[in-house]
Order: C-alpha cells, then sequence, then structure tokens
RNA sequence: GGGCGGUUAGCUCAGUUGGCUAGAGCGCCACGUUGACAUCGUGGAGGUCGUUGGUUCAAGCCCAAUACCGCCCACCA
C-alpha cells in the first residue's frame, strides 16, 4: 500500500468477513509468534489446562467443538490476564475402540483377521492409523482455533506417558493394590477381549425364557421327580453345577409382604394400585408355593442331588439366600462360570466352576457332545434336545435386557478369567476426600454426588484387556507346582537377582482352588509368581524370562494411562521444573459421562502419585442433543460435523454458537437442518430423512446425497450439508461486528492520538465508557464462574444494541463535524478497542482481523494515556478501563434520550410514515432534563429525522399531535398534514389501558395494610413511586386524548 | 428400583438471593435499500410460565403432590 490513509484501507475492507482466509492466515500469525508457548516464568502465576485427549479413532464432533471452545476461551482470557496460560493438547489411544476399528477395516478391505497379521504388524497398522488421524484431529483443533502449547503435543501411548504408566503400575504393585484374580468378566466374543462395566450398555430385545425340568435322583415317596428352573440363556446349563432354593421361604415372604406393607402407608395414589397388586400376588404364592419350596428345601438340606440333564451329570440342589421366593419357581440354575450371580453362589458354597466358552464364542470341551458349536446352534441345539426329552415345561416370550459390548455392538458374553484389579478402597477414599474437603470443586455442583456416590461403592477397578493395542502390563508370570519351588523360585529372585528394590517387585499368588484335591484333579498350580518390573528395557527383563517367567499379553484399560494425563504430560515421574509450576492444573473442562470413567481417576492417581490432587476445579458442560432431545451420532445420521459449520459460518460462529449455548443445564437441543447443496434451501431433519441416502429438495426439486449414500448414483450427487440454523445467529453477530468495524476505521480517516480531556467527553461517552466498564466487569465474572452462555449474551447485546445501535449511529453525526471529528475519532478507536478484547476470547479471529486494521488506521490510541497498540490482540490485556467509569446515573440519563428516540420511531411506524419524511416535536419536562435532551437534539435528527422544535417545562404544544408520556416527560410530535388519527387514537387508547391497569395494581397492593406493614420499605416506596408516575402521565394522556377527539 | 435434569411465545432458550408491566434469537406481520451491515434497519402481533395444592403482603422462582420428556446407575434365574 503506497499511502496508507485510513479511508482507502477502510475502502479496501470486504463488507464481509472472509473468514476463510483470514483464519488461516491469523492462525499462523499467533503460532508463528509463540502465542501457544507456555513456559515456566515465575513473574507469572501459572494457568493449566489439559485437554481431554480425543481418542485417535476419529474425526472430532460437535460435543468435542463445544469442549475445546471452552477451554480455549478461558485460556485466552487467562492469558490476556497475564497469567503463564498453558493448554496441554494430545490425543488419547483408546485402546479397544482404536483397535476394534482398525480391525475392522483390516477385515473389510483385506479380509483379514488380527491373528493373520500378528501382533507386531497388528500393533504397526494402528500406529499408522493412529498418525493419520491424530493429524486429522490436530488439524481440526487448529481451524477451530484452538491455542494449544502444540510443541507439547502428547500421546497416551508415547514414551512420555509410557513411562508414567509403568512407574505407577509398579508403584500400585509393590504397594499389594495391584493384583491378579480370577473374575468373571464381560467377554466381547467379536473383539475377544474383556471390556469393563463401563463399557457395556444395555439393549432390550425379544427373547424367550424357558422353564426347564431337572430330575430328582431317586426321589422318596411323595417327593416331586423334577425341580423346574428358568432361564433365558438355556445353552448355560451346560455348564451347571447346582440347583439353588432359599433357606427361608417362608421368612423371606414375610420379609418382602413387610416391605410393602410399609411402602404403602406412605405410597401416592398411583404406587397403592402396583403396591396392592403386588401384596397380592406374595400372598398367593404363600399359598401355591410355600409348601413346595419348603419341601425343596428340606431336600437340599437333606443333600439330594439332582440329575442335569445333557450331559448326565449328577448336580446338588443347595440352599443360598440368591434365590428370591416370589419369583418364577423359586429355584434356580447355578453356572457359576457364565452368571455373576452364581459366580458368588459358587464362591460360597465351593462349586465347581465350569467354563463351557471358548474366547471366539463357541462352546468348548467342556460342553461335551455340544464343543464346538457357535453359542447360537448351541442354544437351538440343547433346547431341541431337552425337548425331545420333554424336559421343557414351558416356554415363554420374553422381552431382554440383554447386555452388549459399547464397542462392537455384540452381546456379551459372561466368562471366567484371570484379571488383573487395581485395590481401589484406599485410592477411593482419597479421591472422595479431595472432593469433601473442597480441594477439588465439581461445577455445576450438583455432579459431585454422582461423582462421590460411583466412589463409594469402592468396587476394585479391573485393568487388564486382552487386546494389543496398549500398554503391556509390565509383568512376567511364573507357575510353580509346590512350596518347595515357590520357596526356591522366590529366594533366587531376591538374593541373586536382588528384586524387590526400586525397580522390581515380586506377587505371589496362591491358587484360588484351596481344595488341595480338586486342585490336582483340576491340573491348577499351586502357586504362580509375578514379577513387575519399573523401567523399560531393564536387563532384568532377560533374566528372569530365561528363569521361564512370561511376560503378561494383556494391556491395560485406556483409562489407567488416562487417569495420568495431567502429571504424566508434564514429565512426572522426573520432578520437573513444568511439573512443579504447572501441576495441580486450574482446571478440567468436560462432559458429564466420564467423571467416574476418567475424572475420579485422575483424582485418585494423581494424589497417589503426586500427592496433590490433580486440578482445583472441574467444569462439567452440557451435552448436545440433536432436535428430538436424541444425542447426536453418525450412526444416527444427525451429527453434524463442525468443520461443515466452519466452512458455512466461519470458525468464530462455531465458538460464539457453542458458547451461547452453554447454560447450566443438562443438555442443549439443536434442531438439525441439511442444507441443499443446489439452492442452500435449509430442510428440517426428521428421524425419517435422516436415514435416506439421497433426499429430493423440496425447494428446488434437485436431488442430494446424504453420509449414508451407498449406491455409485447416490455417491455421484453432490452432498448435503448436515447443520444447525443456530449458527446464524453467530454468524450474523460477527457480520454486525464486522461492518460496524469498516464503518469506524473508514471513518478514522485523519486520525490523531491525543489524550482525550473530560471537559470533552459528552453524555454519550460517558454512557458508553460505563457500558463497557461494567460489560467487562460482567463477563469477567461470569467467565470466572463459568457462566459461558450469560457471558455471550452479555457481549452479544452490548455491542449489538449499545455500541452499534446507539453509539456508533450517534456518532456519525460528530464524525462529519469537522469541529468534532477529531475527539469522536480518539473515542471510536478506543471504544472499538475495548469492546474487540472483551469480545476475542469467544470469537478470536475476527476480533484480530480487525485488531490488525484498526491498528493500521489508529496505531496509537487511549483515553486518558496515549499508547502504541499491542501488536496482536491475542497478547493485548484484558482489564484496562478503570470501574470508576461505572456510573448508574449516567446510564439512567441516556435511557431518557433512549426512551424519547424510540417514543418517536413508534409513533412515525404508526404514522406509517417514510424514513425520510421529517416531523417535528416539543417535549415538555422540567429544567434539569430540558438540559439532558438539548444536548442530544441533533441525534433525534439523525436517527428518528425529528426536529425539535421547544423543550422545557411551558413549550407550546402544536395541534394535532401524537403524544408520547413517560415519567416526567411528555412528547408531542406535530401532525399537521401528516396524522392517521384513528391510529394515533388506538395507541393512546391502548396506552390509558395499560396505565390504567397498573395504576389498579398499585394501589390494590398500597390499600392492603399487610403489604405495607410487612413489605421492606424499598418496595413500598417504589409501588409509590410507580403508582405517581403512572397516574401523571395518565393525567397527560387524558388530555392528549381529549385534545385529539376535539380535533376530530 | 435408585439418582439427576427438563417442562416459560409457533421453534430454540434466558430469567441471579421471591418484588415495578416475564425477556432474547429465529419464524410471523407492516414499512424501509445510492455509502458500515438485507447476514440489515424501524415498528408490531404473539405467553393463564406442565397440572393441582400449600407457604407468603407478594410465587415463573420456595414447599408438597402429580403428569410428561430425557439422561445416569443398579437389577431382572
Amino acid at each position: 500500500m503506497a499511502s496508507n490513509t485510513a479511508h482507502e484501507i477502510a475502502r479496501q475492507i470486504p463488507t464481509r468477513f472472509d473468514f476463510e482466509s483470514a483464519q488461516k492466515r491469523l492462525y499462523e500469525l499467533w503460532q508463528n509468534g509463540g502465542y501457544f508457548r507456555a513456559t515456566v516464568n515465575h513473574d507469572k502465576q501459572p494457568f493449566t489446562i489439559v485437554i481431554p485427549p480425543p481418542n485417535v479413532t476419529g474425526a472430532l464432533h460437535l460435543g468435542h467443538a463445544l469442549n475445546n471452545t471452552l477451554q480455549d476461551i478461558l485460556v485466552r482470557l487467562r492469558r490476556m490476564q497475564g497469567f503463564e496460560a498453558l493448554w496441554m493438547p494430545g490425543t488419547d489411544h483408546a485402546g479397544i475402540a482404536t483397535q476394534a476399528v482398525v480391525e475392522r477395516r483390516l477385515k473389510e478391505e483385506e479380509g483379514k483377521t488380527r491373528h493373520d497379521l500378528g501382533r507386531e504388524k497388528l500393533v504397526e497398522l494402528i500406529w499408522q492409523w493412529k498418525d493419520q488421524y491424530e493429524a486429522r484431529i490436530i488439524s481440526q483443533l487448529k481451524r477451530m482455533g484452538c491455542s494449544c502449547d502444540w510443541e507439547r503435543t502428547r500421546f497416551t501411548l508415547d514414551d512420555m506417558c509410557a513411562r508414567a504408566v509403568r512407574h505407577t503400575f509398579f508403584d500400585l504393585f509393590e504397594k499389594g493394590l495391584i493384583y491378579r484374580g480370577k473374575r468373571l468378566v464381560n467377554w466381547d466374543t467379536y473383539l475377544q477381549t474383556a471390556v469393563s462395566d463401563d463399557e457395556v450398555f444395555n439393549e432390550t430385545v425379544k427373547g424367550h425364557f424357558w422353564h426347564l425340568k431337572y430330575p430328582v435322583v431317586s426321589p422318596q415317596p411323595g417327593e416331586p421327580e423334577f425341580v423346574v428352573v428358568a432361564t433365558t440363556r438355556p445353552e448355560t446349563m451346560l455348564g451347571d453345577t447346582a440347583v439353588a432354593v432359599h433357606p427361608e421361604p417362608a421368612k423371606a415372604l414375610d420379609k418382602i409382604q413387610a416391605d410393602l406393607e410399609d411402602r404403602l402407608s406412605t405410597a401416592s395414589k398411583n404406587e397403592h394400585a402396583s403396591l396392592l397388586i403386588q401384596l397380592e400376588a406374595v400372598n398367593q404364592r404363600r399359598i401355591v408355593m410355600l409348601p413346595q419350596l419348603e419341601q425343596l428345601r428340606d431336600m437340599a438340606r437333606a443333600g439330594r442331588m439332582l440329575k442335569l440333564p445333557l450331559m448326565e451329570r449328577e448336580i446338588p440342589l443347595i440352599c443360598d439366600e440368591w434365590p428370591k421366593p416370589e419369583l418364577g419357581s423359586g429355584c434356580v440354575k447355578i453356572t457359576p462360570a457364565h452368571d455373576p450371580n452364581d459366580y458368588e453362589v459358587a464362591l460360597r458354597h465351593q462349586l465347581e466352576m465350569i467354563n463351557i466358552l471358548s474366547p471366539d464364542g463357541s462352546l468348548n470341551v467342556e460342553a461335551g457332545s455340544y464343543a464346538g458349536l457357535p453359542l447360537k446352534s448351541a442354544r437351538k441345539q440343547v433346547v431341541a434336545d431337552l425337548e425331545s426329552l420333554d424336559l421343557v415345561a414351558q416356554v415363554e416370550e420374553r422381552e431382554i435386557e440383554l447386555p452388549h459390548s459399547d464397542r462392537s455392538k455384540t452381546p456379551i458374553e459372561p466368562f471366567l478369567a484371570n484379571q488383573w484389579f487395581v485395590k481401589m478402597d484406599q485410592l477411593s477414599q482419597s479421591a472422595m476426600d479431595a472432593v469433601t474437603d473442597g480441594a477439588v470443586r465439581i461445577v455445576p455442583q450438583r455432579y459431585t454426588k454422582t461423582y462421590l456416590d460411583w466412589l463409594s461403592e469402592k468396587r476394585d477397578w479391573p485393568v487388564s484387556r486382552q487386546l494389543w493395542w496398549g500398554h503391556q502390563i509390565p509383568v512376567w508370570s511364573k507357575a510353580v507346582a509346590d512350596t518347595q519351588e515357590q520357596a526356591s523360585m522366590v529366594k533366587e529372585l531376591t538374593q541373586s537377582l536382588k528384586i524387590n528394590g526400586t525397580s522390581a517387585a515380586i506377587q505371589v499368588e496362591p491358587c484360588e482352588e484351596a481344595n488341595e484335591q480338586k486342585r490336582v484333579k483340576l491340573g491348577l498350580p499351586w502357586a504362580t509368581i509375578h514379577v513387575a518390573i519399573c523401567n523399560q528395557d531393564d536387563p532384568l527383563e532377560k533374566l528372569i524370562e530365561a528363569l521361564g517367567f512370561e511376560r503378561v499379553e494383556d494391556v491395560l484399560d485406556t483409562w489407567f494411562s488416562s487417569a495420568l494425563w495431567p502429571h504424566s504430560t508434564l514429565g512426572w515421574p522426573s520432578l520437573t521444573e513444568d511439573l512443579e509450576y504447572f501441576y495441580p492444573t486450574s482446571t478440567l473442562i468436560t462432559s458429564r459421562d466420564i467423571i467416574t470413567l476418567w475424572v475420579a481417576r485422575m483424582v485418585l492417581m494423581g494424589l497417589n502419585n503426586c500427592g496433590q490432587t490433580p486440578f482445583d476445579e472441574v467444569y462439567i458442560h452440557p451435552k448436545i442433543l440433536d432436535g428430538y432431545g436424541e444425542t447426536m451420532s453418525k450412526s444416527k445420521g444427525n451429527g453434524i460435523d463442525p468443520l461443515d459449520v466452519i466452512d458455512k459460518f466461519g470458525a468464530d460462529a462455531l465458538r460464539f454458537g457453542m458458547a451461547y449455548l452453554t447454560t447450566e443445564t443438562q443438555d442443549v437441543r439443536m434442531p438439525v437442518q441439511f442444507e441443499c447443496p443446489h439452492c442452500e434451501a435449509s430442510i428440517e431433519q426428521t428421524r425419517k430423512n435422516r436415514e435416506l441416502p439421497r433426499i429430493s429438495c423440496p425447494k428446488c426439486s434437485q436431488m442430494f446425497a446424504t453420509q449414508w449414500a451407498k449406491s455409485d448414483e447416490d455417491l455421484s450427487l453432490p452432498r448435503g450439508l448436515v447443520l444447525s440454523e443456530r449458527f446464524e445467529v453467530a454468524r450474523n453477530f460477527c457480520n454486525k461486528l464486522w461492518n460496524a468495524s469498516r464503518f469506524s476505521i473508514m471513518h478514522l480517516e485523519g486520525f490523531k492520538p491525543a489524550p482525550v480531556l473530560d471537559s470533552n467527553l459528552r453524555l454519550e461517552d460517558r454512557w458508553i465508557l460505563s457500558r463497557l466498564s461494567t460489560v467487562q466487569q460482567l463477563v469477567t465474572t461470569d467467565l470466572d464462574k463459568y457462566r459461558f452462555a450469560e457471558a455471550s449474551r452479555t457481549l452479544y447485546d452490548f455491542a449489538w444494541d449499545e455500541f452499534c445501535s446507539f453509539y456508533v449511529e450517534i456518532l456519525k453525526d460528530r464524525l462529519g463535524d469537522e469541529k468534532q471529528r477529531a475527539v469522536a475519532q480518539r473515542l471510536l478507536a478506543f471504544s472499538l478497542d475495548q469492546l474487540l478484547r472483551l469480545l476475542h476470547p469467544v470469537i478470536p479471529f475476527i476480533t484480530e482481523e480487525i485488531w490488525q486494521l484498526l491498528s493500521h488506521a489508529a496505531p496509537q490510541r487511549g483515553l486518558d494515556q496515549i499508547a502504541e497498540a499491542e501488536p496482536v490482540l491475542i497478547a493485548a490485556h484484558w482489564n484496562v478501563l478503570d470501574p470508576d467509569w461505572q456510573n448508574p446515573e449516567i446510564e439512567s440519563q441516556f435511557a431518557k434520550f433512549q426512551n424519547v428516540l424510540a417514543g418517536l420511531r413508534e409513533i412515525r411506524a404508526r404514522q406509517n410514515l417514510g424514513p425520510k419524511t421529517p416531523v417535528e416535536f416539543v417535549v415538555r419536562c422540567s429544567d434539569q432534563n430540558r438540559r439532558l435532551l438539548e444536548s442530544m437534539m441533533a441525534y433525534f435528527e439523525s436517527m428518528a429525522c425529528a426536529t425539535c422544535k421547544g423543550v422545557g417545562p411551558d413549550v407550546a404544544i402544536p395541534m394535532p399531535n401524537a403524544t408520547i408520556t413517560m415519567s416526567e416527560i411528555d412528547v408531542f410530535v406535530n401532525l399537521t398534514g401528516l396524522i392517521d388519527i384513528a391510529a394515533e387514537m388506538k395507541r393512546l387508547e391502548k396506552e390509558q389501558q395499560r396505565l390504567t391497569n397498573l395504576v389498579a395494581t398499585n394501589q390494590g397492593k398500597l390499600n392492603n395494610p399487610s403489604f405495607t406493614d410487612r413489605a421492606p420499605e424499598q418496595v413500598v416506596s417504589q409501588v409509590r413511586q410507580s403508582l405517581q408516575e403512572a397516574e401523571e402521565q395518565l393525567t397527560s394522556l387524558a388530555r392528549a386524548i381529549s385534545d385529539l377527539a376535539s380535533f376530530e
């Protein structure tokens, strides 16, 4: 640019913000400038956020957009406030999820399973996948404007995290807080791994309820020939090792009855009926079933046996409290290896546990002739065989809640396996204390209950996964045959290898089968010796492997490494400067579904490893749902891609939209629309059309494809974007800001910086400064308290309704006046500067762009002190304006001007006057108000095309007129030659009605002695004042009405 | 079964510790476009705050009951 006059610069500013090119350019400007970098700086206070690491399974969705927008808003705010702000980025290896995705692709594309590849090859393949998706995720975060310190980017499986994982594992192992045990696990037969309870969801499916008859072995006279048991999974009967009956059926029924009666006494009407029905059922059962159950109980006590059909095995009838006498036949078949409750029963009664399932979901040798059959066929076969033996008493149709794996979406089979656990009692307690003591504060507070309830169960955490993708458990194990071998092996390890020092530890796990005979019969070892090694590639590994130890194949649950995230990313276990300075982190921003899985575990691991909680505060943000209140997901087709929103509306609009929606409630609804790629029409998404591969646009009748497009024909169609109109608000806001700034900069031609003298400030200047200062304070406290929606709303209203609609409009006049221009320019540059700072954390791109343009036109600016503007807004200071500028008196004076203006505009609209039709008016008011309004006269002209012909207590009232009455001010618009009397009369009468009602309610209040006696004095006087004002206005109005009537 | 949210204008949502006439955006209606912005401007219509009862001088807000919608946890041989 040869001559950089402000006007020329401004002329080059397009009327619309070109966000696409600006986003790229500005992001590079920030990144290359090193503004995202955070380093230890003891002159500053640290502010740290660790990103909830997104899974490397795929792309970011709208939930991520929300989560990361909020984090970036806080980080940018704190950076501007002068904190050393660190936002630690990274991704999560997401064990099961990622391996599942890659395996599925391997199957689809090459028809191979992981076993065809082998562990090493598969892991290598997943690393490639990870690189690709990590890059994609990071580029998405960058496109959103996230100001992470990218040089620190971590991955939960990188060397730094691996080191932290091994140290943690070793520490817990050494303390005896990690152990191996045989447990029923949720077996995913598709992925062939155990999944935790948290990775299981229930789905209601249609199923059957089979009632099976087990013959009693040599029944005595009077005894039944069969015992009936019911099951939804008949094939599991092959692994039955007992049938149980309640030891005290009568007592149990009594208790149930007592409970029901207890509840009946406090029940609501609705419950009442259902309780009565239940009571009746218990009574029935007492009559019909009790004798039978007692008989079975006696048989069980006598040690009677049953014959397990098909397997021809004798199994005992036992007494246990698990079967509920009020349900079914009152008897339960016990399948210890395949049902969690039965497992507990088996432990109590030392029953044999027969696992009939292979890892791939087919039956194993324990299933006798059914071995090799997949579960489904086994079920059919078992039922058919039992039917042919007439051993099926009954089959019911029934809806069954079936557990499914969250990852593979296939049914879960309970399965007995060796697993590793973390003992939770102490650790949980420490994490509970951290929250109850206030060391960690959860916002909104209601979520502390979720957190505490879950932890208080103190259930041990199963941490092993039969996967290849993850941190392999650093344990080497060896079975020993007897106590001598055990002793000599332990001796060997401790003496010659000096294990049990700082870097390796031993655990001896005795065989879970206490019965020696059974143990030998089952071929189980005497004990297993486990050695955990702390450091990677420790030479000790080779040495113990030479002794016959084998490394545990399992990997750790992903959440194990995630739990270390706040300190592992800062260098723990080394006591780095970073760790010392940035830990504990300041706040964690996440969604509520991982409060237990992640937040709680981070707290307890942080306490265990660092002795300090990992963060001071946790903010839980809402979930985004579609217009039907359903969660968004790609599999439903209602997911909005944040990149589509960025492409269509810009990153700032995405961010503003997100912040604007972040209220205190649990969920946010976002109606979803397709956008026709041909005509840009917006088509409301319904449950039906969101499942279609192609949609015909109702506006232009052309077809477009959706994410479901599979056929070549559909794929050849252009794809319709999935968007929400809720981002339009934000886009429009950005546009408004852009154009107001464009106007401002255009009018900074000839700008000369100089301090603005107090005497030069007009009412509107004091007003905007008061508002700016107030808004700055409001926004700061709102953001401090995570009230993102309120902060955004305040900014939106201020920027649009006050800065644009009033201040800029008013300045138009002064900018056009040579005498006033210089001061007006200084004020305009200054207030825009202030506004941009306030908006920057939420909408960083557009504000930075305007900042740069503003600095071209007005490089030095200020109010009382002139200074060079900071070169980039991202590094500008947040607090500039003195709170002393806040002035309620000025604001209320300005409100009078606004009211008069609004009144004039309303009359114009009512009289249907074009914007250029001039009108004249007079104002009747006190001298004080006269002085106030006189200073604003020019603006009535410029903003309402209205000329004032007189103002004061004794002005001559023009006739005919239109009147606006307000407190202490009456405005009369001269309507000679213009008047639509009927319209004006209608308006006046409506106003009269409103005031009459107001007078009536206020009078009613004041006539009520209990109100005047009991309400606070302030409230009473407010009502008195309101009444007085209303009455005065009513008087003026009555006069105006009669005048108008007489004119007619 | 236990817990947690929600129900305010046609739609999506605000509404601080109870206190003047319950607000916004979108949509709708009317008018308006040679210089910041039609992604705009000005004005307007539109609400018995889910229902019932209670506390209070005063309830969208507090209490109790109830209906519906949603989420989480547990359990169902």
